[in-house]
DNA sequence: TACGTATTATCTGCATAATGATAATATTCC
DNA sequence: GGAATATTATCATTATGCAGATAATACGTA
């Protein structure tokens, strides 16, 4: 019979959720989700870049981009500049109250990250982070070079 | 500045988004989707139960499983029958299609945890599944005895 | 036993998110 | 100019969690 309760996958989700629902508790009095961090914390990085270039960067799907910034333009945190030479794209810069945000928010996942790994020692932290890099899979493009 | 891309939290999400992107492929032609699928396995192993029951079983929210159980109901592979008891509930029961997609499914799930964890090897699987059991953390109530 | 209260099971509505499909518009290449 | 491509928006489906509504059951106390 298939054992569902320990299948990868399952065990996964249910990781993903406990994590998501510790980091959405404490980035919650800033009126965050957890994928509105990860897409300040590119943009902590780099702004000015398009959604295209975000998406790919957080490995995010470009309609679900566009739902992401929609909402943290709206929260103010961001804005929308027309691109100076390509009228079709925008380029997405970090306001004033969106870099502000960075200590603060860094803080919360610290705390996140104690909260979540309670129960693993330090190497074994190392060792899953080395396991889920190989599990997410690669993202580097191949490029097959032209003989 | 803080790194996105080595967070726990941020990885977690990749991977899972990967498996779930897998294991979507997978049962494709069968017109599942992950969740729908956690959910016939537990029901494989045991039906007849309450939406709560099934909800606690498998971690998930109640008003998430109405919607999973709808749709599996839409699909023809399980149904809701009155509880003899309790007219608030439903015992949710497998139909004899949603029996007969165990095999089949149950090949699936095995094609994409090959797929999922190719790259780590056996060990790795093990401890990887020992550290995801943590990480979920604790399932189990543990009840202050009273004196 | 009967009444009021608390609890339970489910549903509905709302917000967020992921993904795929399609459409609108702009750009680039031939 | 016209075809192919690129950027973004929009829509549909599914999933998740929370809060509130409804109906039924369980319980405590008079």
């Amino acid at each position: 019979m298939y054992d569902i309760e320990n299948s990868i996958g399952f065990l996964l989700a249910k990781a993903y959720q406990r994590a998501w629902a510790i980091m959405k508790e404490e980035i919650e009095p800033y009126d965050l989700t957890p994928p509105q961090f990860a897409l300040l914390s590119f943009l902590w990085q780099q702004d000015g870049l398009t959604q295209v270039e975000l998406s790919e960067k957080g490995q995010i799907d470009r309609s679900t981009i566009g739902g992401l910034i929609d909402r943290l333009e709206r929260s103010g945190l961001l804005e929308r500049r027309q691109h100076p030479q390509d009228r079709r794209a925008y380029l997405i810069f970090l306001t004033e109250q969106g870099k502000a945000m960075e200590e603060t928010l860094s803080a919360c996942a610290e705390r996140s990250l104690k909260r979540i790994t309670t129960g693993l020692s330090d190497d074994e932290i190392t060792e899953f982070r080395r396991m889920l890099n190989i599990l997410r899979g690669e993202r580097r493009v191949y490029e097959i070079p032209s003989c």
